[in-house]
DNA sequence: AAATCGTGGCA
DNA sequence: TTGCCAAGATT
């Protein structure tokens, strides 16, 4: 075990000199390092920065966020994923502003708020307060993973509670602010996953996987999960120069989000003849396909899509839609499409749309 | 405990 | 092209 206040000492020292200037780096307040922690969640910095930057100035303080409605908070955050955040984030900011608006400065009133789980309340308890708490993420389990060569997948709840125990041990009092962004920076920029800088790192002297030689096998890689390769058509239904969209339901991926209807491809089946299909079930549409529009491919968890997209036809222009797999619909207007929010590969849609000599017509309302 | 929830960059 | 991974939370 490296001698506790040195080994600190050392990373805040590189941390001055090497920190990264961010916005939300400047004041502190709670409010922004809430959204900060809450944007960063499983999504690297560089990413989420420009969502900040949009996110504060639209809603300065938890107040304004409590008045929002939540198509304006997704949309917001479309395109950074795990939606749920957004819609935690503006439940949470509607518990705090009713209960007079400050911001909770305690583990248990803090982690009761949906959305914030131990690291973010570890985060904003020490880098809004300053208070001793520490702040474990992938980074910070990382570094000590290879500093103190634990030899166990992070998955495994003992390996978990060491790393949070080396962290509370080497916090330095009254410095959390500093150290436990210190100790991220470090994890984010030096001892990264591949090719780690070791040659840079203030700590490498005092780095058991370094003296081993084994700082590749650091931390112990856990399970890995299959990736799916997924067949998903989807279909874009024109009427009057409007486009048909509906409102994904609450309780599966991208509540809350807008899509264009369609599914997966069964066995046997054509992507045309799903898209038909699925427009049947989910809207009672009788469709038909005019012609193919792009295939774009992307991927979300563990699966990787191929989407077909097609515009369709339809049979009755008068037919009123049944709902099966949305709350709400709406034929919009190409100008009215920007103002919703959309999952990443129907945003690829309309782009690739908007781009095509073959529908750009489609879009000039 | 293990699955689920998104997305894009990188090698 | 494919697999890996990121300032995790929730169920």
């Amino acid at each position: 075990m490296p001698e506790s206040s040195t080994f600190a000492r050392r990373i805040i020292d590189w941390f001055e000199h090497n920190r990264r200037d961010l916005p939300w780096r400047r004041t502190y307040t709670p409010y922004q390092v809430w959204i900060s922690e809450m944007m960063l969640q499983q999504t690297q910095m560089d990413r989420a920065v420009p969502y900040f930057e949009r996110f504060v100035a639209r809603f300065p303080d938890v107040h304004a966020l409590a008045a929002a409605n939540e198509e304006e908070v997704l949309k917001l955050w479309e395109g950074l994923g795990y939606y749920s955040r957004a819609r935690n984030i503006a439940r949470a900011a509607r518990i705090v502003a009713e209960s007079g608006g400050e911001f909770p400065r305690s583990r248990a009133e803090l982690t009761a708020l949906p959305g914030i789980g131990p690291y973010t309340a570890g985060a904003i308890l020490s880098i809004a307060y300053n208070e001793d708490e520490p702040a474990v993420d992938a980074n910070v389990e990382r570094v000590y993973a290879r500093v103190f060569d634990i030899d166990a997948p992070m998955a495994e709840r003992e390996a978990k509670a060491r790393v949070r125990e080396l962290a509370a041990q080497l916090l330095p009092t009254g410095e959390s602010r500093i150290y436990n962004q210190a100790v991220m920076e470090l994890g984010a920029l030096v001892c990264t996953p591949r090719a780690p800088r070791c040659d840079t790192c203030p700590v490498s002297e005092d780095c058991e996987a370094r003296r081993l030689g084994i700082v590749a096998q650091r931390p112990v890689p856990g399970r890995k999960k299959d990736i799916v390769p997924l067949e998903v058509a989807t279909g874009v239904l024109v009427r009057d120069g409007r486009l048909f969209v509906q409102k994904r339901p609450e309780g599966q991926v991208w509540a809350g989000l807008w899509e264009f209807p369609g599914g997966t491809v069964e066995a046997g089946e054509t992507p045309q003849q799903a898209v038909v299909r699925e427009f049947d079930e989910e809207t009672g549409f009788t469709v038909s396909v005019r012609e193919p529009i792009a295939i774009v491919r992307h991927g979300y968890t563990r699966f990787r899509v191929t989407l077909h997209c097609f515009l369709l036809d339809m049979a009755d222009a008068s037919a009123e839609p049944h709902l099966t797999a949305a709350t709400e619909y709406r034929w919009a207007t190409p100008r009215q499409l920007d103002e919703l929010a959309f999952p990443a590969g129907h945003r690829k849609l309309m782009d690739l749309m908007r781009g095509d000599i073959r529908f750009t017509h489609l879009f000039r309302i």
